[in-house]
DNA sequence: TGCCAGGATGATG
DNA sequence: CATCATCATGGC
């Protein structure tokens, strides 16, 4: 992978990140692609337009220190993604989601938003999701652009109060949602989970009501960065089950074992 | 343990 | 067109 600073952004070329995918798997609901092709959204405070152009990737409106000091690490663009992809490719019956998830990268968003998120996201689908979303940040989110907003903080969110949160018809996944913003208000140290255990990050993150293991585990991976994990005994075990010898061990992946579930359950719809 | 909590969506009758 | 099951679930 190499950077270039461009007139108005930067190009990153030999990348094997595709955007479509990356921003469509399931673990991100604030980039929608328009019809020129051109992603736009936000992630960390900042309204993001991106694009793939001659086999790499223009990223508008950064630099290369920024690009450094933080869309790097959104991007993930420092893993060997190809070492996950020939992993997956060993087992017979899952080498398909090795080859629909290729140039999938798994972004490391911020804490507090992946949390939120996936509280909405509880026996949810992923239309309803973004439209959530994007009524709570249009709600209580700080105007980035005309039309564009951060996600709010937990502070707004607890201002709100739960009556507060009415417009965005959340349902009952109102009251979690407070909940989260309350303890996040309250003391809990999101970022500090990043280097915890993946077990301590679980164990703290399911002290929030409306989160259980399976929330727990999405939050893990997408907003603290514990890409390790590749918990058997969550929502992961079904698929196993289905499509892994019952002797197949996570631990084959490595370090990338969260990676590899989250090409499976992009693949997953594929599979039959 | 089983039932319940929005509402969108796609399958089925 | 109506009805139903499902949803990366958790709480009580």
């Amino acid at each position: 992978m190499t950077v270039f600073t461009e007139k108005n952004g930067i190009f990153i070329k030999d990348t094997d990140i595709d955007l479509a995918k990356t921003f469509d798997c399931g673990q991100c609901f604030r980039f929608e692609k328009d019809e020129d092709g051109v992603f736009m959204g936000v992630a960390h405070s900042k309204a993001l337009r991106l694009w793939e152009r001659d086999g790499g990737v223009f990223i508008e409106g950064i630099t290369e220190k920024e690009f450094d000091g933080l869309w790097r690490q959104y991007f993930d663009m420092d893993r060997d993604y190809g070492q996950v992809t020939k992993a997956l490719s060993e087992f017979g019956a899952v080498a398909a989601a090795a080859e629909k998830g290729k140039g999938i990268h798994i972004l490391l968003q911020d804490p507090w938003e992946t949390l939120c998120s996936f509280i909405i996201s509880q026996n949810n689908n992923i239309p309803r999701i973004k439209k959530i979303i994007n009524a709570l940040c249009a709600l209580l989110g700080k105007e980035l652009a005309e039309g564009v907003y951060a996600f709010p903080t937990p502070e707004a969110v607890v201002a709100a109060g739960i009556k507060g949160l009415a417009p965005i018809r959340s349902g009952f996944r109102a009251k979690y949602i407070i909940d989260a913003a309350e303890k996040v208000v309250g003391g809990l140290d999101l970022e500090a989970l990043r280097t915890a255990s993946y077990e301590e990050a679980i164990a703290a993150l399911c002290m929030v009501k409306g989160v259980g293991p399976k929330v727990a585990n999405c939050v893990a991976l997408f907003g603290l960065g514990h890409t390790e994990a590749f918990p058997v005994d969550v929502w992961i075990k079904r698929v196993m089950d289905k499509y892994f010898d019952k002797d197949f061990s996570p631990s084959v992946f490595g370090k990338n074992a969260g990676i590899a579930q989250q090409y499976l359950f992009y693949a997953e719809r594929y599979l039959s």
